[in-house]
This record gives structure tokens, sequence and C-alpha cells, in this order.
DNA sequence: CCGCATCCAACAAGATACTG
DNA sequence: CAGTATCTTGTTGGATGCGG
């Protein structure tokens, strides 16, 4: 995932440099992120109220060694807090920081796109499996 | 069970249809689409008004094999127009269904949340506007 | 057991070259 | 310009195994 960050480096600044508009600058970082596969979930899943290690990844039908990696990275950018709380047996409790509960008002947007994408106009998928062709609706405007 | 292969053409009803179970949300699709990589950059760009496939490349530094993989994806998905706006010299402009607009309010919340994010913890890098070093706070993982 | 590290197969993304 | 073909590299995630 070093890829994009070898070329496009330091994000703010450059941006800042090229003169680009801080409409965009300011997120790619925010982007890369939440555009991380699983991030969305982990988060969702605790802002849910679920704390442990394996209660995740059982929810997300996750294996534990990308839920490790993810949660430490998560953990470095100040996302989420990892708490010992019982050294035997081993019980971890997994949470959000301020930084982290504030993605709520993010998530709750996602949620409320996700009913509007699914219900007006998206019926008329149901089909799949047989023809394969999934999108046949008619389309409204470009930007 | 391989959440792996998604990118065949998977629609937000195939995830659901699949088992993705509502336990901890319904929108576990929107998520899955959301948390795919490149998907927020594209459609970032598109609601700046980027309209051209080599313009989107070079914004976002992506290679146009992937970039190609996703527009297709995300036409199926009926988020994004393809319209041939010229045959030769072949111009063609990408846009947003509505269904697509409608995520600008999910972008904008992720805005806000990165100004915040950014705000109070990383105040060094968003201090200065010259070049020199980029990020000496970690929150910028980018790379 | 629970959390996580290590090894390894599968797949996604990058670079480059090429077509219309 | 807007892709496709192909080869190479990087990332993901399952199996396994270990320390506590």
């Amino acid at each position: 995932m070093a890829h994009r960050g070898d070329k496009t480096a330091c994000t703010l600044h450059d941006r800042w440099e090229a003169g680009a508009e801080p409409d965009y600058s300011d997120c790619s970082a925010a982007y890369h992120f939440l555009g991380t596969r699983w991030n969305l979930q982990i988060i969702s899943a605790l802002l849910n109220g679920y704390t442990r290690f394996t209660e995740i990844a059982q929810l997300l039908n996750l294996n534990s060694r990308t839920l490790a990696e993810r949660l430490k990275h998560l953990e470095l950018e100040g996302i989420v807090i990892r708490q010992v709380r019982n050294p035997i047996p081993v019980r971890i409790a997994y949470g959000l920081t301020a930084k982290g509960q504030a993605l709520r008002e993010v998530l709750s947007e996602i949620q409320k796109w996700a009913v509007y994408a699914d219900g007006p106009e998206a019926i008329e998928v149901i089909g799949k499996k047989n023809g394969g062709s999934c999108a046949e609706r008619g389309i409204l405007q470009i930007g």
C-alpha cells in the first residue's frame, strides 16, 4: 500500500505548493485511510460497541492477521486505543479515541447514502446471478 | 470465506444477498465499496469537476489500467456515467449520476473530519505553506 | 483459550508498451 | 486521448504455531 506514497509523497504540502484547491488537498490522506480495506468496517464495529479482537474478527469475517495489522495502524493514527484489561487470560479492549469517534458523522452519512442508493433506483438488479448484467437502469444526469 | 475476488462486478445488492450480516449495520456493502482503494479519490475528482480519463489519472497518480477498471466498476454500480463526446480523436467525459452525486455529502463529512483530525494534532504540518519536510507527525500515513 | 507473528498462495496494482 | 495486453511487484488473507 505504499505505492502511491512514493510518487505523490507528502500530499498536503505538495498540493499546496502545486496550488491545488483546499477542497481536494486536505483530505487525500483521509481518503486514502478511509479507502483502505476494512478500516470502515472496523470503525463501524467499534462505534457499535464491539471491543474485543475476536468479536470483531468474527463479525466482519476477517482473519486475525489482517485485523491485527489494521488495528495497529489505527492505533498509530490515533483513532483507536488498545487497553489491556486482563493479563491472564489475555483480555484486550479496543476503543475509539475522540478523533475516532468523530468519524461517527462520516459513517452516518454513508449509511444514509446506502439507504438512498439501495432504495429508489437500484431495485431491478435483483435478477443477478443469472444474466450477470447488473446495470441496465436508465441513468440520469452528468456533472 | 473469500472476500477477495469481489472485483467482478459485485454490486451492492450482491453483497447483502451473499450473506453479509446486517448485524452491525445494513450498509456493509457501502463500506466495502467506499473502502475499495481509489474509489473515494476518483469520486472526489469527479465531484471537483474533473471529467477526463488522463486528467484523473494524473491527478491521482493512478495508472491507466487500474483507473479503467475502477471506472468500469463504478459505471456498473450506477455511480458514474461514461459519455463519448467525440469519436476522433477520442474524447470521453466521465461524470456522476444522481446516485454518485449523492456521495457529495459523504465526501463533505470526510473533509470536515480531515480538517478536525489534522487540526488539533497535526498542527505543524498545516502551519507552514512553503516547502520543507512534509510530515513530522505520524498522522499522514500516506505511503 | 486470545491475541498476534510468520510463512505462503492468490490476487490487485504499478510500469511499460501498444492499439485505434 | 482512452484505453488494452502483459509482465512484475506489492498487498491481502488463510493456515499454522507460539507465548502467556
